[in-house]
DNA sequence: ATTTGTGATGAATCCGGATGCACAGGAGGA
DNA sequence: TCCTCCTGTGCATCCGGATTCATCACAAAT
C-alpha cells in the first residue's frame, strides 16, 4: 500500500507538503503542487481512510439497525439509506438486532470504538433508554419505524391515520363488519394502528366488536389459525384489515383455504405496501408507507446532523418528519 | 473517550504495561495486572478499534456486495452472512451495486483504504476481471450467486440441476407442453437454468419448442405481456417453469388475468423459494436454494480465508461449495 | 564480590495522515 | 546594506494502540 511518505519521497518533498496538497491547503507553491499530484497519480496513491479517521474522529460510516432485514419492509428502507449515504460518501453497516436490546447495545458499544458517525435505528419496541442516552451524549441518531416523541430525530408515518384511511375506504365501500388483525400490543406502532381502527369505527357510527379484533399469538403465521377459528365460531367479517401486509397475506391464505373468495366474500386490506403486495393474488389493497423515502430521508437527516455536530460541536434541535401515506387500491377489496 | 493512556495514568503504570495486560501478554506481574484491570473497569475503557486496525492492517469488517437488497433472494442471504460474521466478531458493510461494474470497483477501492478484510460478492454478471484481480492480489473473496470457475472461493447451487429437477417433477406429473420463462441471457445463472430445461426435455423425449421459451425483455414485469402474447397467439402450455420465483409471480398474475386457473389449466413453478413464494396464491411450487446457508457458509468461508491469510500470509487454495437444492411442492402445480 | 540470568516495566517507534510551529530564503522598504 | 515581512516547506507531535528494545531490580551462580 502506497503511503503519504512514499509519495513524498517520490516527489522529493516532505510528507507534510503532500498532505497539504491533498487537503487543498492554500499555501503550496504551484510547481510543488504539480509535482506532488504527478507523484500521486503515478504511484496511484489512495489515502488511508482509517488513519484519517483515527486523526479526525470521524469514520464516514453510519450504522443501520433493523430488527431483521428479512422483514419485508426493511429491504426498501435499507436501499434508501444506502443510496443516500453512498452519494454523500458514507458507507453503511447493517445490523440485525431481532429487537434484542442487549444485542443492540453490544452493537452500539462496538461501533462506537470505531468512531461510527451516527445511527439509524429502526427497532419498534420500547426499552430504548440506551438510544436516548446515545442522543444525550451528543450522538447523531435518527429513528424510523418508531417515533418516541419529539426529543430525537425521527422519520415515520402517521400510523393511526394510515389505518383510519384504510377503514374509511372500506366503510365507504359498504363494509360493516370489519375485522382487524392486530400485531403485538407492546409495539407502539401497532397500538397506533389499532387506535385508527377504533377511531374510524366511532366516527362512522359502526359498533366496536371485540371479537373482530384478532390478536397475534405466535407470530405472523398464527393468523392462519386465528382466522379459521373465527370462521368456525360462525363469525364471518365482510372485510379484514391487517395491521401489516405480511399479516394480510396470511389472512388471505386462511380465507382462501376456508373456501371464501377475496374480495367476493371478504375484502382484505393491509398496511405497508411491501414489494410482494402487488405480487400476491389478488393483489393487495393497502396503505403505502413511502419506504424508500423513509430510508433516504433518515439518512440525509442523519448526515445533516453529523455535519452540524462537526461544525458546532453539538446536535441541532431534533425534528420529527411524518411522511405522507398513500391509499393503494388493488383487487383484494371491493 | 477513555484511552490507554488514561488507564495507564490511573493505574500508575506505563501505557505499554496496560497494553500488555489487555493483549494477554504473559510477562506481567499479577498485582499489576489486577491494578490495571481494576482501572479498566472503573474507567469503562474500551480499546479503540480504529487504532488497532491501523496498526494491525485488519479491520474485522467484511463487505457484502449484492446487486440490490431489494431483490428477494438477498435479504435471507444477507441475514446468513450477518449472523455468521457477527458471531465471529466481524461487522458487515452492505453494498448495493445494481450490477454496475464501475460502482463495484469504486466500492472496492474505497473499502480497501479502510483495510476491509474480505468481500462476499453476489453479482451475477460477467465482467469480473476486477474480482479476479482482487483475488490474485491476495484478497479474501467469496462468490455467491455466480461461480466463475474453481479459481475463486464460491458458494452456490447447481442451477442446471435445479431446473432439471423441476422439469422432471413437471414431466412426471404428466405435463407435456412446458414453457420456460427465461432471464437475461448474459447472466450465466440463467443460462445454466436454461440448460437444465433443455436437458430435461431431451432426456424425457419431449420436443423442444422455441416458441415456449419466453425471453425477458424489459425486466421481470415484462413477463406479464409476454405470457399474454403467447396465449393470444393461441399457444397454451400446460405448465410454465420460471427461471426465478419473482418471474413466476408475474407469470401467475398474467395467467390468472387471462382467466386461466392455476394449477387447473396451467401449472406454474419457480426456482429460488424466496420468502414470498409461500405467500402467493396459490403457494408456489419451486426449487429451494438454501439461501440462509449460502450466506452463512459464504461468511464462514471468507472468515476462514482471512484467518488463513493472516497466519500464512497467503490464501488457501480456492474451493467451490455446491449446496443441495430442494424440491418444494406447494399448490401451483398438479 | 562480581557476573549472569530473569522477571517486570518503561521508553521509543510505528501504523498513515493532519497540523501547529519554526525556519529558510527571497522580496521590498528604509 | 540591513531589517522586516511573507511565502513555502520541513520538523515535531498527535490520534490510540502494539511492539521491539532497553533498562532496572533482584536473585542465583561463579
Amino acid at each position: 500500500m502506497v503511503s503519504l511518505k512514499d509519495v513524498a519521497e517520490y516527489a522529493g518533498v516532505s510528507p507534510s507538503t503532500v498532505s497539504r496538497v491533498l487537503t487543498d491547503k492554500p499555501v503550496v507553491n504551484e510547481n510543488t503542487r504539480i509535482r506532488v499530484m504527478e507523484a500521486v497519480r503515478l504511484l496511484d496513491y489512495k489515502p488511508n481512510e482509517l488513519a484519517k479517521s483515527l486523526k479526525s474522529g470521524r469514520s464516514n460510516t453510519i450504522a443501520l439497525m433493523v430488527p431483521s432485514i428479512q422483514n419485508m419492509i426493511f429491504p426498501t428502507i435499507t436501499r434508501g439509506v444506502e443510496d443516500t449515504a453512498r452519494k454523500a460518501g458514507y458507507t453503511v453497516i447493517l445490523c440485525n438486532t431481532d429487537e434484542d436490546v442487549e444485542e443492540e447495545k453490544r452493537y452500539i458499544a462496538k461501533l462506537r470504538t470505531r468512531f461510527i458517525d451516527g445511527f439509524i435505528v429502526a427497532s419498534m419496541l420500547p426499552g430504548s433508554d440506551h438510544i436516548r442516552k446515545l442522543w444525550r451524549e451528543g450522538f447523531p441518531v435518527v429513528l424510523t419505524s418508531r417515533i418516541y416523541d419529539d426529543t430525537i430525530d425521527a422519520v415515520g408515518i402517521d400510523n393511526e391515520a394510515a389505518t383510519f384511511d384504510a377503514m374509511q375506504y372500506l366503510i365507504r365501500g359498504g363494509h360493516k363488519k370489519i375485522a382487524f388483525a392486530m400485531g403485538r400490543e407492546e409495539i407502539p406502532l401497532y397500538m397506533d394502528r389499532y387506535k385508527g381502527y377504533r377511531r374510524a369505527l366511532e366516527s362512522s357510527g359502526l359498533p366496536y366488536d371485540e371479537q373482530l379484533v384478532i390478536h397475534e399469538t405466535t407470530g405472523t403465521g398464527s393468523f392462519y389459525f386465528l382466522i379459521q377459528n373465527l370462521l368456525k365460531r360462525g363469525i364471518q367479517p365482510d372485510a379484514v384489515l391487517a395491521s401489516s401486509d405480511p399479516k394480510a397475506f396470511v389472512v388471505m391464505r386462511a380465507l382462501h383455504d376456508a373456501g371464501l373468495s377475496i374480495p367476493g366474500d371478504v375484502s382484505v386490506m393491509g398496511i405497508d405496501n411491501v414489494e410482494a403486495s402487488s405480487q400476491v393474488e389478488p393483489p393487495l389493497s393497502t396503505v403505502a408507507q413511502p419506504l424508500y423515502e423513509i430510508g433516504a430521508l433518515a439518512a440525509s437527516k442523519l448526515i445533516r446532523q453529523i455535519h452540524h455536530k462537526e461544525k458546532t460541536g453539538k446536535l441541532a434541535p431534533p425534528q420529527v418528519d411524518i411522511l405522507k401515506t398513500d391509499l393503494i387500491i388493488r383487487k383484494s377489496t371491493k
